[in-house]
DNA sequence: ATTTAGATGCAAATGATTTGCATATATACC
DNA sequence: GGTATATATGCAAATCATTTGCATCTAAAT
């Protein structure tokens, strides 16, 4: 089960699994949704309601730092985290805040540029913005991709 | 001449030119680098020693809104600004923060998959993250793209 | 030269996130 | 199970990039 997976991670590691880490973990496990730390906190509140939000930090950064969770940025300066840590991408509907997990890696970058510059790539993010169909009324402008 | 196209769009739109404004694109169309407001901010006081930080931001973000200008996200926190402003995409060197700019756009979302969600993308993020021949050295682990 | 909408400077506010430090508590050990 | 101790937590205060309010200034239209 994913939940105890993930707090199976922790001990793993040699972090503690304490009342409030496994709350978060109970929260991201039980959606599909893409939270912010204050999301988090709030929705955490019901099972550990004396949990501080600089905890729910805390832990988050922790958890992603270990890969143990997937933190995302959207580009409305604040983080949001979810509980797969695999590498995927996702579009943004800039209507509502819904997201839409994209199942293939749609970037391939030109190894020959690359290797000319000599640069060798760790990492990457790409994350897709637009309208979902029920956002997207006549109005708002945009060329597609 | 660059910096006499940039100024002239602030005119095209109906936006006077200032001496910052003008301070502020010389320095950007002075340069290949992309700079943040700070950065901005440091290099203008030679050319407008009395221009406040306020107003560079107040005016990048004016020049990004109408596309004179480019902003870019490299997610350390800050946004840097470019004389760019054509659709492109960077390699970002975690280790001096120098930055490569990639020709071509190596992002092709699946169409069908979209078009199944409804999903109407209006632009996209994309930015790689690695180290540049002088910062690579053996001990920094990594998997390419 | 005059007018005035738009721009600037300064100080103070924001908002997300982090840090310092005293207190609390998981887990290793007996 | 009880105890020790490295780790976590809570709270308040600090950061840091960026924005806002407001009085003053100025580019550019007349």
């Amino acid at each position: 089960m994913l939940r105890v997976r993930l707090k199976q991670s922790l001990a793993d590691r040699g972090y503690r699994l304490t009342r409030q880490r496994a709350a978060i973990l109970e929260v991201l496990a039980g959606t599909r949704e893409h939270l912010t730390a204050e999301e988090v906190h709030r929705r955490v509140r019901f099972l550990c309601p004396e949990l501080n939000l600089t905890t729910v930090y805390r832990n988050l950064n922790l958890m992603a730092r270990q890969k143990i969770i997937g933190r995302v940025d959207f580009g409305d300066g604040r983080a949001r985290f979810e509980a797969r840590s695999d590498h995927h991408h996702h579009l943004f509907c800039l209507g509502c805040g819904r997201v839409i997990e994209i199942p293939a890696c749609p970037v391939s970058i030109d190894e020959v540029f690359v290797r000319q510059h000599s640069f060798r790539i760790t990492e990457h993010q790409f994350e897709a913005y637009g309208y979902c169909a029920d956002c997207d009324r006549p109005g708002s402008e945009g060329a597609p991709v």
